[in-house]
DNA sequence: TCAATTACGCTACTGCAGTATCGTAAAAGG
DNA sequence: CCTTTTACGATACTGCAGTAGCGTAATTGA
């Protein structure tokens, strides 16, 4: 079944997302060098790309790899959930280096094995809001003529609009304000 | 006035843009390569990178050399208009290539000179759905709770969005519900 | 006419991503 | 034991963006 020939190292994954995780926290996707992250790997560049066909596979296998899953519960107020969730959506694009986030935009424009993996790292977060705003709407809280899926974009879309486009700074007033924006003035009861 | 020394060629800048423009259009950012570029406008390297810091600022010069200004006179209509304001800067980026302006966005977030430029050639079509925006709120169709600043994003961001995130086409009928989204069903009068 | 100044073309270089080639090591199967 | 198969390391290469150095051309001012 493993196969005929040498068997792979599997020490080498481990050894090269090492290396890139320390290399791509000071300085970014620029900054990283696959001959610098080979040598530090202690591994041949050739071995490196046949795990990973580009840079941006293995940045996107490293950005995959580091991510850690954001805790959400939902209680039984949904618009308060959203409001956590979009800040917390907001909180994580602010904390990660911009750059980094457009350079992985670029790649998955680029190549498409890559856009898949860069889209699957990122419909996390839009399936979380897609959940919270079907129970919104369930809630009533969603006018009628609202699409939900127009509506998660409409609150998702704005945070990549202001880090990518227009560089306005991501603040967690911005996130709430979404919120209100789209779901409207709180309704007491 | 003129400074003391060998005047600069005043024919390489539009011989380099031309080149530029003529490389580009067959593969876009990444295919555009200076040594080509410079052979092809009859140009030194060096020369060319005289007159712009950097590839990314070339292209941007590029873009903004070629941009066309879309016509756009705003009738008494502010939904009408607005919807096809939206449609227009929808189409206009799906006509785009997706990498190129991801490319851009990417080069923006690496160099600030570079960011400047980019925002300034992104920000008209901010300036114009802001100016639409303004008189459907003085029509009356702007919800009170809601601010203009904030609509304007969450009708153009998700374009971005869809385009470099999410990877779902932009459909002028995409470009109506966003609309409809955020100022309401159609109210006959 | 001549020195200073600036632009230009040319060549050569660095570091980069990615590819090709080759000898060799490690396993499986005969 | 020996052949086949696959992985590995090493070296060298291409094309790329960007930089440095140098000789030379074109202009101004003395």
């Amino acid at each position: 079944m493993a196969g005929r020939g040498r068997p792979r190292d599997t020490g080498v994954e481990g050894r090269v997302l090492a290396a890139a995780a320390a290399e791509i926290r000071q300085g970014g996707y620029d900054a990283l060098s696959i001959d610098r992250v080979a040598e530090r790997a202690g591994v041949a560049k050739t071995t490196l790309y046949r795990r990973w066909a580009s840079k941006a596979e293995l940045v996107v296998a490293l950005i995959t790899n580091l991510r850690e899953e954001v805790p959400f519960e939902p209680t039984d107020d949904p618009r308060g959930d959203l409001t956590e969730l979009v800040t917390a959506i907001a909180a994580n694009l602010a904390a990660t280096p911009t750059s980094l986030i457009a350079d992985l935009a670029a790649a998955a424009a680029r190549e498409p094995r890559v856009g898949e993996s860069v889209r699957a790292l990122w419909a996390e977060r839009h399936r979380a809001v897609t959940a919270v705003v079907a129970k919104a709407q369930e809630a009533g809280l969603v006018l009628d003529h609202v699409s939900p899926a127009v509506l998660v974009d409409q609150l998702v879309g704005p945070l990549y609009y202001r880090l990518l486009v227009t560089g306005e700074p991501l603040t967690p007033d911005y996130a709430t304000t979404l919120v209100r924006s789209v779901l409207g003035p709180e309704e007491p009861q």
